[in-house]
DNA sequence: ACTAATAACATTTTT
DNA sequence: TGTTATTAGT
């Protein structure tokens, strides 16, 4: 039943409107999965049929979540029929139902991302393109945006946009490149990721009859983060909601973090134009987070032009204000995190499950990891290889492929000679040869290669001949034998098996129960389907159909488990935890260096320091470092432009570390969680800044001998005015003036710690200014000169 | 045809 | 630094 008393005014109303299109504005933690899944409830008790709604989500989780809640107000057998699902998964389905339509079989393969690169590396090395101007990834970039938008390789031709930013980066043939890649995806029955939603949308555009039949079916229609749709997203719910204009679409265009993904903000911003008339709702008020942290996200955010206006706030406590950081190296931010960590479970009772780590870029979390484990801090990475990437099981599932659809190339390419069975690179590339010069796919010519001009010799051809005939009988099992017991078939048989359980090695043994793993995972997908959908729906096509489309199993999320988590910003994203650290805060890094050149990219930037931010419940800490070690090498670093964006009032710029000494700070850390002493530095004010902090021991000796060993010696707090950057790298400068004297561009300086070197430029002004050292030995280095130790010869 | 060595390289990544 | 891809060597 559902109960509307659950619900504040402006998700009731939200929720209740169903006669239009509706927009819902749901800002961070305002119960925006509530609203959705109090909806559809809703719509349900209404005397809707579970059939006739269609909901999108944009991960799998997401989905389950909703279907979970659902079960739980509605009766189940209600919320399995409803249609939901991602993007992916429920167009892909109506795709296995519809195509011949659009000329593929209902035994398609889905390339994932590794496939598609893979194969538009084949296709530009058969055209003698230099793959070093033609980066593969590059291209495959290309050609996906051009998907997301839903260009098609013809359109591309004649795109005047296209072809100048191809010239402009030296790349005019990608047009090609993607008009053979169409072409051999269709040849080897597969749809990328891309093409589920482009071949949805050609399904819907070129048979009116087939669009009219599934408008016809979707009375309602619900998007989840439209915000990250992009454009061919957009276009399809258009398709199928033109007509009865029922749908509602709820996001936050503040959280907005994927462009890169193709990701257009202007979907959700110009929905109003493309749905006139449609309700507009906004879900303010937070139940997440405290005032403070709601306050320091909302003055960060006002710094973005061109969003939805909203005043998110809190009727939580105050709390304490976001606890800003800064460290002599990101070894020591490391570490005093991890003790932050440990005293806070120690000593305040917070389970370890409570507390993320956030960080931008995955590289970050070894550091971490490595504190972490030293002071025995149960921890869990996420992100990083997912289960479904592992070799061993990238090699399994393409023996599966294979068995389902022969013309599948990638899948093919990957197994022919794996297990070894002496198929080497030689007559690949003469089948690959015959193949484009037949105009058929690979998958011919080693069925059958006599009847191609290969010059393969008769032992090698009786080789792929073998293979072909162990493929073609998997194959022959594929439609009469559920995918559990054809799973362990083609493991015995193809010789996977003997292969992974030979070694004895650790990274076997891991191998090894990464197989086991997989199979186990296909009996419990094969018990699943023979109890809702009966035998005939535990076949290897619908087990691919299923797992083809998931990244993640290891969401096995076992509360259970006390860890801290560690993940970036982006996969945090829909998550909530008490206590939350965002680490590495510093200019080129959050923001990050790539994205730094366009307004729109610095404002998602912002946006996702935006997300990290409204993750946290109660407590909120930024660190940032000096140095840091990226790519081998020491370099220095400012603190992000991005914390001069939050208002002062809710940020306490202080070390973490440092947090016994400050108790008569103002809405210190006794306020809401004592933090007990716990420093191995003791807080003293250093004669030149009343803001720069000492250790305990206290650096004895010369300058040179405290440059020397920096780790642990010396910090500068963010306090030390100015050291919030606004911009990164300033304009060159003719000379800088130290404690020595005038710095120019060719003099020549001792450093205490690279040695000798000359400096090459000059950059940046006053608390900024840095040079560019060459130095003798250890190559070119950036010193910041307000803390760069070295003296001018 | 496989392994070892080396060079190039490097955000984020729901599907 | 750490991975990944290509190349050289056996």
């Amino acid at each position: 039943m559902v109960n509307l008393q659950d619900l504040n005014p402006a998700q009731r109303e939200a929720v209740t409107y169903c006669d239009g299109p509706s927009l819902v504005i749901a800002g961070a933690g305002s119960g925006k999965t509530r609203v959705l899944t109090y909806k559809i409830a809703y719509l349900l008790e209404q005397g809707m049929a579970p059939w006739n709604i269609l909901a999108l989500t944009f991960t799998n989780k997401a989905a389950d979540e909703m279907k979970n809640r659902i079960a739980r107000q509605v009766d189940s057998e209600k919320a399995q029929r409803l249609w939901m699902g991602t993007f992916h998964s429920v167009f892909a389905r109506i795709l296995r139902i519809e195509a011949t339509s659009i000329g593929f079989t209902s035994n398609f393969t889905i390339y994932d991302a590794a496939d598609s690169k893979s194969l538009i590396k084949t296709i530009i090395r058969e055209m003698g393109l230099d793959d070093k101007q033609y980066k593969p990834a590059t291209v495959a970039a290309h050609i996906s945006a051009a998907k997301n938008r839903l260009v098609s390789p013809e359109a591309y031709a004649h795109d005047i946009t296209c072809i100048r930013a191809d010239q402009a980066s030296r790349m005019p043939q990608i047009t090609d490149i993607y008009a053979r890649y169409a072409a051999r995806c269709r040849q080897a029955d597969a749809l990328d990721f891309d093409d589920i939603l482009v071949y949805t949308y050609a399904l819907f555009s070129q048979h009116p009859d087939i669009r009219a039949r599934y408008e016809d079916r979707f009375h309602f229609i619900l998007v989840d983060e439209y915000q990250d749709t992009n454009f061919a997203q957009h276009a399809i719910v258009w398709q199928l909601a033109e007509h009865r204009q029922r749908l509602a679409v709820v996001g936050d265009d503040a959280q907005s973090i994927y462009s890169f993904r193709g990701a257009n903000i202007d979907n959700i911003l110009s929905f109003q134009k493309l749905y006139p008339g449609a309700k507009l709702f906004k879900l303010e008020q937070n139940y997440r987070s405290t005032k403070n942290i709601v306050g320091a996200a909302n003055s960060l955010i006002r710094h973005n032009k061109g969003q939805i206006p909203k005043e998110v706030f809190s009727e939580k406590p105050d709390g304490q204000p976001l606890h800003v950081s800064g460290f002599m190296s990101d070894i020591e931010e490391a570490a005093a995190v991890a003790k932050h960590i440990h005293n806070l479970c120690d000593y305040d009772h917070v389970g370890c499950h409570e507390i993320a780590i956030l960080y931008r870029t995955n590289a970050q979390s070894r550091t971490f990891e490595d504190a972490l484990r030293k002071l025995g801090i149960p921890y869990r990475v996420f992100g990083g290889l997912s289960f479904y990437q592992r070799k061993e099981i990238k090699d399994m599932i393409a023996y599966f492929r294979l068995a389902v659809n022969p013309n599948d190339e990638e899948a093919l390419r990957r197994v022919i000679n794996y297990p070894a069975r002496g198929i080497g690179q030689t007559t690949l590339q003469k089948v690959a040869d015959a193949a484009v010069a037949a105009g058929v796919g690979p998958w011919q010519v080693v069925a059958d290669p006599d009847s191609y001009n290969t010059g393969i010799s008769k032992a090698t051809a009786a080789k792929l001949m073998a293979f072909a005939d162990l493929i073609r009988s998997f194959a022959a099992d594929v439609t009469h034998t559920d995918a559990a017991t054809l799973g362990r078939r083609i493991a015995k048989e193809s010789g996977m098996e003997s292969e992974i359980f030979r070694g004895r090695e650790p990274e076997d043994i891991s191998r090894q129960e990464n197989l086991q793993e997989l199979l186990n995972g296909m009996n419990q997908f094969v018990d699943e389907r023979n109890e809702e959908d009966g035998p005939d729906r535990a076949l290897m096509t619908h087990y691919l159909q299923e797992v083809s489309l998931i990244s993640d199993l290891e969401e096995s999320n076992d509360d259970s488990d006390e860890k801290v988590s560690l993940m970036t910003v982006h996969s945090a994203k829909g998550l909530e935890f008490r206590i939350v650290f965002i680490v590495g805060m510093e200019e080129n890094l959050f923001p990050n260096q790539m994205a730094t050149s366009s307004l729109r990219e610095l404002e998602e930037e912002r946006r996702l320091f935006y997300v990290a931010i409204t993750r946290a419940e109660e407590l909120c800490y930024i660190t940032f470092a000096m140095n840091r070690y990226r790519y081998g090498k020491q370099e220095f670093s400012t603190p992000s432009s991005f914390l001069s964006d939050i208002d002062d009032k809710f940020i306490l710029k202080r070390d973490p570390s440092a947090s016994r000494q400050s108790s008569s700070d103002a809405g210190g850390p006794r306020a809401m969680s004592p933090t007990p002493p716990m420093s191995r530095f003791g807080r003293k004010t250093a004669p030149e800044s009343p803001f720069a902090y000492r250790s305990k021991t206290p650096p004895t000796g010369s300058h040179a001998e405290n440059a020397a060993q920096p780790s642990g010696s010396r910090w500068h707090s963010i306090f030390s005015s100015g050291a919030v950057a606004a911009t990164p790298g300033g304009k060159s400068v003719e000379s800088a003036t130290t404690a020595q004297g005038t710095l120019r561009v060719g003099s020549v300086i001792v450093h205490a710690r690279f040695g000798r070197g000359h400096v090459t430029a000059l950059t940046g002004q006053g608390v900024d200014a840095k040079a560019t050292v060459e130095f003798d030995n250890v190559g070119s280095k950036q010193l910041l000169l307000r803390f760069a130790k070295f003296t001018i010869v």
